[in-house]
Parts: structure tokens; sequence; C-alpha cells
DNA sequence: TTGACAAACAGGATTCAATACTATATAGTA
DNA sequence: TACTATATAGTATTGAATCCTGTTTGTCAA
């Protein structure tokens, strides 16, 4: 376990040190705001949306606003550091994992699942296809049931954190 | 050429037998307004929005409101007749082709391209996938920029039908 | 063909995501 | 430390989607 928690600090340094990198080279300011931001993304497993954030980080920062929520994830995504989920007409929904991966999507819950399939990068794509269209992202996307909701257990999503870094009037 | 229309006349035909079946089977009435509607839906290549259905669909019924649209898509969404298409976070977009198939989005004028891939109804899923989930769809998922995009293009969508079956007043 | 009834319709109200706008606050730097 | 461009919070606005209600209509049985 010491081993396993030494490497996570590493990953989770690596991330922090790429965020702020890609910042600076983008002339995005580092605000706390945005830190607070990008480490809910890289702590959710979820594929979050804007309003999932925005619930999370009120119990740091209780008066931000969705609209900082919003904006600081559009241009996370404009930069490379997240991806839009194509999800099914809901809200948007983000991506932190720069990986080549697929999804899955539980039809009941929504909850999106991450996974990864070797075969899947040798696929052939037709010719007309590629001489036709440029090609920047290609994806498996299963969806169904997951193990969760086969068994009848409600997805409740991860812990929410309860630091509270925030300086102005209670809210409930 | 003859033969080609012949063959898309009994193709349609054979969609819209299909369509009144399904509906009598689940028990929805078979009503002008869902006819067009299914229509729309055969005769649109570009994986409409409720909203561009209910801007065509004026031009027939002048009074028809939004929520009729949106009601009769879901309900045939719910009875198997269309799907709705992984977008990314914009209005929903419904997909009449039953057929296994896969989808093309450009990134730019966000419309959506069906094509077909033998090769990937062979790939392999994970067993712990398989044993984990139940997988009711498998799709593969292409982005980037399409042909008319990459040209300059701006693309318009298909021409709007002008036959009027409205009675009430006239709209702009 | 007609009449009764359940379902569908139009239209308005409401909810929620997303964007636009603006005055104030702050990160980065000279 | 002070300046300036950018970010933030907060409010307004837009648009999709759902809810609700009174009226209309398709369907089925007489």
């Amino acid at each position: 376990m010491q081993v396993k928690n030494y490497i996570e600090r590493k990953n989770l340094e690596k991330k922090l040190h790429l965020f702020k990198n890609t910042c600076h080279k983008n002339h995005l300011k580092i605000t706390p705001q945005r830190v607070t931001i990008y480490k809910k993304l890289i702590s959710s497993q979820e594929h979050p949306s804007a309003t999932d954030i925005h619930r999370k980080i009120k119990n740091i920062f209780p008066d931000i606003s969705l609209n900082t929520i919003n904006t600081n994830l559009l241009a996370f995504n404009k930069i490379g550091l997240i991806n839009v989920v194509e999800g099914s007409g809901d809200a948007k929904r983000f991506d932190v994992n720069l990986d080549p991966h697929h999804h899955f999507r539980c039809l009941d819950c929504n909850k999106i699942i991450d996974f990864y399939n070797k075969d899947f990068e040798n696929i052939k794509i037709a010719e007309e296809l590629i001489e036709e269209f440029t090609i920047t992202d290609k994806k498996l996307h299963l969806e169904g049931i997951c193990d969760r909701c086969k068994s009848g257990y409600a997805w409740f999503g991860e812990d929410v954190d309860n630091v509270n870094y925030g300086r102005s009037k209670k809210r409930r």
C-alpha cells in the first residue's frame, strides 16, 4: 500500500505539472479555482458534468459560480487538457483521461466507464472514409447495463470532500 | 433511374408499414402528425434534432408544437423505431437507421454521417466487460472534419419541403 | 355510420444547461 | 509594490426538454 500511494502521489504531481505547464503555454492564469476544478476532474471516475463539479466544489468555494466552472471546463477543453464525452443529449460531460481509451455507458444510471482494447487500435477504417475525412479521434462505444444496476444497487457517486476554504456566508 | 425510383418507393412503403405496425403493437395511435414526423426522419440524412424537425414540419402543420415533436420522438425511441445518437452535450439527435452502423461526426459543422464496417462486427470485447456488464449496443465512433468543411464549403442541410397542409393563420 | 372514450394535440409554464454581459477582484510581472 | 490584463461572481438571457391543462381526434364497438 505504501508503494501504491507513492505512485499515486507521483502521478497526481505529474498531472498537476502538465496542467500548470499547459495553462502557462496558453496564457491561462493559474487560479485556485482552476486548480481545484482540475483536481476534481482528476479524482473523478465518473466523467462529471459542469453541474456535478459545481456541486462538489461548493464545499471548497461556497460562492463559485456555475459560469466559472463552465468557462474553465471549455477553456481546458480548448487547450487539450480534457475532452468532452460523447453523451446522448443531456448535459456535457468531461473526461480528463487523455490516454486512448473507450467508453461503456450504463443506460440506467448513466455512468460512463473507461476501458481499453488493444484489438481496436488495429481496426481497419475504409479507405474512402480516410480519404474523404480528416479523422482526429476514433473510439469504441458500448451501451448497456452496468454491474451495479444489474444487481439492483443504485449508484451514488463518489464521496464528497468536506474541506472548506470558503470565506463568505454559509450556504445550506 | 426508373428501377432505382421503384426500389426507393418500395423501401419507403416497407418502412411506413413497419412504422404503422410497431405503433399498433405498442398502442400508439396513427396520427397525421406522427406519420409526418416519421417521414421527415426517413428522408433526413442528417440525424435531426427535435428542433430541426419542428422547423421543417411547420411548413406542413403550421401550429404543431415542439412539445408534440419531442413527445413523439421519445415515444418512437421507446418502441424501438428510432435511436438517440451519441452526441456531445447539445440537443438530442435521432437516428432512424436501425441497421448496425457507425457514426462519423464533423467537429466543424456537427454533421453526423453513417458508415458500415464489417471488421468491427468481429472485434473482441474483453471477457471481464462481457461478464460484468450487459452490453446492448456497440458502435464505432469517429470524429474529425468532413469533406465539405475541409474544402471550405459550409453545409446547409437538405432542402425543405414546401407542401402545406395547415389550416390556420399564416406564419412567416 | 355514429357515439364514447382514451389518447394525442397545441400552447403556456417551468426547469435546467449553457452562454452573454458586467463590475469587481486577482494573478502575473515590471 | 503597483499596474494591467484576465478571471471571477453574479445576474440576465437563450434554448432544449419536460410538465400541465383544456380541447381535439383516432379508434373501436354498437
